[in-house]
DNA sequence: ATTAGCACTTAATGTAGATTAAGAAAGTTA
DNA sequence: TAACTTTCTTAATCTACATTAAGTGCTAAT
């Protein structure tokens, strides 16, 4: 069983040799909780797919502050897609937080494979407009919602984080201060 | 001169057969400014893209504020994204905020483009990667930066507007109120 | 066992930006 | 031209959240 045809089948279908050949075309490695997969002010190379573990990314801002962009666990891709698609440096940093086991599918590779497999170029389509909704949504969020409110957002739409993400990291998705949204927390718990 | 066809040039190269083609599937036609073209609650039917004029997306919370998500002018796509694709009713209002004309293009032709020609598949993908980065950088951008540093980007990035676009909207895009904008604003000119 | 480091809590104080309200300016329609 | 609507400004007051700082409890390395 190999999750990441799975993901893949859920949008499009692909022949055996068509499977064949993308799974030619990527590479699976463990990694260890810690493990910074890319610096910011490097240039991206990879898009990643987590088959098992956690992995987010982040920007640190002037004042040394850690902002979440996105957290990453079974099934999910991650990237900077900034700086893979500019090829330029780029501001995030992509680290694993639960020892991870993840694929690797390169620039080039994936370039290639929308040429050789156009369902893919389809897939990675898909995949991209659902991506561009979410952060439309998580946008608006901000711009509108309560710190309660999105945290209530939060909760409902990846309960199983919520056990396995440092609650300051979850501060920090959500646009808080660890200290205020420790408050909160109990403050909610109070009703 | 068509200037949809000079956008999807600029990406992907089209034969005069497949231009023929697409100028098939697409509709212009004038709205004036105040046009409502999709309305929250309903289901979104078409991509728009913007010949002249000025359009604009936005939701509307529970306290009757409303968001400004996105500006387009001359050049811009424009959409409510998640209706588009899901086929549900949306959150977002469209709206013509200068006399305008506007190129629809309608989920069945778009699909069916995607199977006809190829390179538009390619197109779209660009185009929503694209905007997808943009998304992410002023979502990181509303956790990490403050409000004038927010005006100081938009200003950056889209000179052209700042002359057209009332200054409350430019203040619900950047997420402040229309008082504390023109506070802050008659603070900036001081400096 | 001891220390060091990190996540979390609590509390005092500070501030960016919201809210409310009122009036001035500017655009729109009759 | 006036009458109406909408945008923008100013100012007082308020509050959600930040900052600073000190302390608690857990894990993990020495």
């Amino acid at each position: 069983m190999v999750l990441i045809l799975d993901n893949i089948a859920k949008i499009v279908s692909l022949t055996e040799a068509e499977k064949e050949l993308f799974l030619s075309k990527i590479e699976t490695q463990p990694f260890k909780a810690k493990t910074i997969l890319h610096n910011a002010g490097e240039i991206c190379k990879h898009s990643y797919f987590v088959n098992s573990g956690l992995v987010r990314s982040f920007n640190i801002n002037d004042n040394i502050v850690e902002h979440v962009l996105h957290f990453a666990c079974e099934g999910w891709w991650i990237g900077d897609m900034y700086s893979l698609l500019s090829q330029k440096p780029g501001n995030l940093f992509i680290e694993v937080m639960e020892e991870a086991e993840i694929v690797l599918l390169s620039k080039e590779n994936q370039e290639q494979l929308y040429f050789d497999i156009p369902k893919l170029e389809r897939f990675f389509r898909i995949l991209t407009e659902n991506s561009l909704v979410a952060h439309q949504e998580r946008l608006m969020d901000n711009l509108s919602l309560s710190a309660e409110e999105r945290f209530d957002k939060f909760c409902k739409r990846y309960p199983t984080l919520i056990q396995r993400v440092p609650q300051k990291q979850i501060a920090s998705y959500i646009g808080v201060t660890p200290e205020f949204f420790s408050k909160m927390k109990s403050r909610m718990l109070k009703k």
